[in-house]
RNA sequence: CGCGGCGUGGAGCAGCCCGGUCAGCUCGCCAGGCUCAUAACCUGGAGGUCGUUGGUUCAAAUCCAACCGCCGCAACCA
């Protein structure tokens, strides 16, 4: 249907114990910004998100609550997408691996890796809890001195038969793919990481079965035994695809151009999917993006804490939604946590950061501009129709300090578009508000054009022209980040570039302004409504 | 000797790969300016021997070694 280029990425898929908390949306956040710039770019864009159902924790919950699991997951999956959607993630299929399109196309590779040789029976033996019916693992078993830490009962070496899956066999390959494909696991320290783990440890062949559950998928070829959660998450990233049931869509979208994943789960990513991959013969996806995690600043002690339902320092997305918005959500995670690497939050930061940089500095520039404009031409510059915009007005040195660094919105944009396709998002943001933003304030202040208008009303024409297209360039430059508020910015002035077909590019084009350029915003007693009002 | 990351003015960070043009940015603080704007904006200032020690070099925040301190991970806890 055409030949925009594809670009089909995913986010980890989600346990639904528990709602999604600050962290679970970080991830989504990082994908998104990717989706909706990539979108701009002209890509045919599929994002695919979802839930990671078919686990007995999942299957336990629902039971404490005196529901069937199906009824729980399906509900959970409602409130995530619910959380989602308040956040305007732009995903555009959401998986629940507990529905049956997804256990069939799952069962279809199991099937096929097993008839390529990979899969065999075996017997797992570890230290097992006759109280907890379940295996704990040698560290468990270490620290607790051979006792169960919810039984205090000694755990006894125990043996069952299961499937095994054989990684090892894919040593070689995926060594050789960790060391040729330098983009395949991002950031470069992950992949370091990754090839280290190998080199050191080799790869053990995996269990992928468990043994007398009733909660999960079945495996094909011995329904005594359900299929290991893991190795049915990860398949959503391809029965989401059509995988199994529709062979057009998905050689259309596979192999992923990106898995945003969270840096616990990288060897799952980087490893067994792969080698899952290349059993049932597929490729293995382009990259995996490990980003780091967020912790929450615990400001009475001082201490940063890893968000823990058990810390009671769990706080939702929604709670900061609610009070504020979206857009500030999102600015305040993409600006001030480093996607590849970890953050935090606290509120007393969030604060500061909304204060300064989205109400005094972005917020208060549209102010500025749009009063001048209502106040001394009744909201339309006449005669401005014709007129070209030009970046000289930001970097000709009008202060002999601005020799230093020229602001330069071409120059800007580029280096916004290489850190927003290397996930680098808070350093994007950085340089759109320091390369244009700042400069832009400078800019008025020197030219003073509330000064100006009483000498020479062109020239007062010309300082606002100027200074609005640095909003239209910002705005076009935050658009991946804070879509509504960067759309409430574009559509306060009549641009010529409808704001749905704007490129990235398009923030530092030279195209004339075809009518007057007016204010398009909704007038609140003469004025433009704040568009971040300050936090008091 | 498990693996990885970090330690830069009061706070948070960038710079380190490719040594010199680097001590930079934001917040806070002090002084001044402006008054179009969301008590916003602009200018100037105080404040750091870039964790410690040693080495390489004409030259090190930047490379090497050792040490100290903090943190994360270690197969189902985002």
């Amino acid at each position: 249907m055409t030949d925009k280029p594809r670009w089909f990425q995913t986010t980890a898929i989600d346990y639904p114990n528990s709602r999604p908390h600050i962290g679970t949306a970080f991830e989504k956040l990082g994908a998104d910004v990717q989706a909706r710039y990539r979108r701009m770019e002209g890509y045919d864009v599929f994002f695919l998100m979802g839930n990671d159902e078919n686990t007995l924790k999942v299957a336990d919950r629902a039971k404490s609550l005196g529901q069937e699991p199906q009824a729980y997951c399906d509900d959970m999956a409602r409130q995530f997408q619910e959380v989602w959607k308040a956040l305007d993630i732009s995903h555009d299929t959401f998986i629940q691996t507990s529905h049956e399109r997804h256990k069939q196309c799952c069962r279809k590779f199991v099937q096929k890796v097993y008839d390529n040789g990979y899969i065999y029976k075996g017997s797992y033996e570890g230290w097992y809890c006759p109280g907890c019916e379940e295996f704990k693992s040698d560290k468990v078993h270490a620290e607790s001195g051979g006792l169960c830490p919810n039984h205090k009962r000694p755990l006894v070496r125990r043996s069952e038969p299961c499937w095994f899956f054989k990684l090892s066999a894919f040593k070689d390959r995926l060594l050789e793919h960790l060391k040729g494909n330098p983009e395949f696991v991002q950031p470069e320290s992950r992949r370091n990481e990754m090839i280290g783990f190998i080199e050191a440890e080799g790869l053990q062949d995996l269990n992928i079965s468990r043994h007398g559950e009733e909660w999960g998928i079945k495996l094909p070829f011995d329904p005594e035994f359900t299929i290991y959660v893991w190795f049915d998450a990860l398949l959503t990233y391809i029965t989401g695809i059509g995988y199994g049931d529709d062979e057009a869509t998905f050689r259309k979208h596979w192999p992923a151009d990106v898995h945003f994943i969270g840096k616990d789960i990288t060897r799952f990513h980087t490893h067994i999917w792969p080698a899952m991959l290349w059993a049932a013969g597929e490729e293995a996806p382009r990259k995996v993006f490990s980003h780091g995690f967020v912790y929450v600043k615990n400001e009475e002690a001082g201490t940063v804490e890893k968000i823990s339902k058990s810390l009671g320092n769990v706080i939702e997305p929604m709670e900061v939604i609610s009070k504020f918005s979206a857009d500030a959500f999102r600015y305040y995670f993409l600006r001030e946590c480093p996607f590849p690497s970890d953050g935090e939050f606290s509120w007393t930061r969030f604060a500061e950061v909304y204060n300064s940089e989205l109400a005094n500095s972005l917020g208060n520039t549209l102010s500025r501009c749009t009063t001048l404009i209502l106040k001394n031409f009744g909201g339309v510059l006449p005669g401005t129709n014709g007129y070209t915009p030009s970046w000289d007005y930001l970097s000709v040195p009008f202060d002999n300090k601005m020799s230093i660094v020229k602001p330069s919105v071409p120059r800007t944009l580029e280096a916004a578009r290489s850190l927003t396709e290397s996930c680098n998002y808070n350093q994007a943001i950085i340089n759109i508000l320091l390369g244009i933003l700042s400069p832009t304030n400078q800019y008025l202040e020197f030219k003073a054009p509330w000064k100006l208008v009483k000498t020479d009303k062109e020239a007062t024409k010309e300082v606002l022209f100027n200074a609005v297209q640095s909003l239209r360039a910002v705005s076009i430059l935050l658009k991946p980040f804070i879509p509504k508020s960067a759309e409430a910015i574009y559509t306060s002035f009549n641009f010529p570039t409808p704001w749905a077909e704007v490129k990235y590019a398009d923030a530092a084009e030279l195209k004339a302004q075809p009518d007057d350029l007016r204010i398009t915003a909704e007038l609140i007693d003469g004025k433009v409504k704040p568009l971040f009002p300050r936090i008091g």
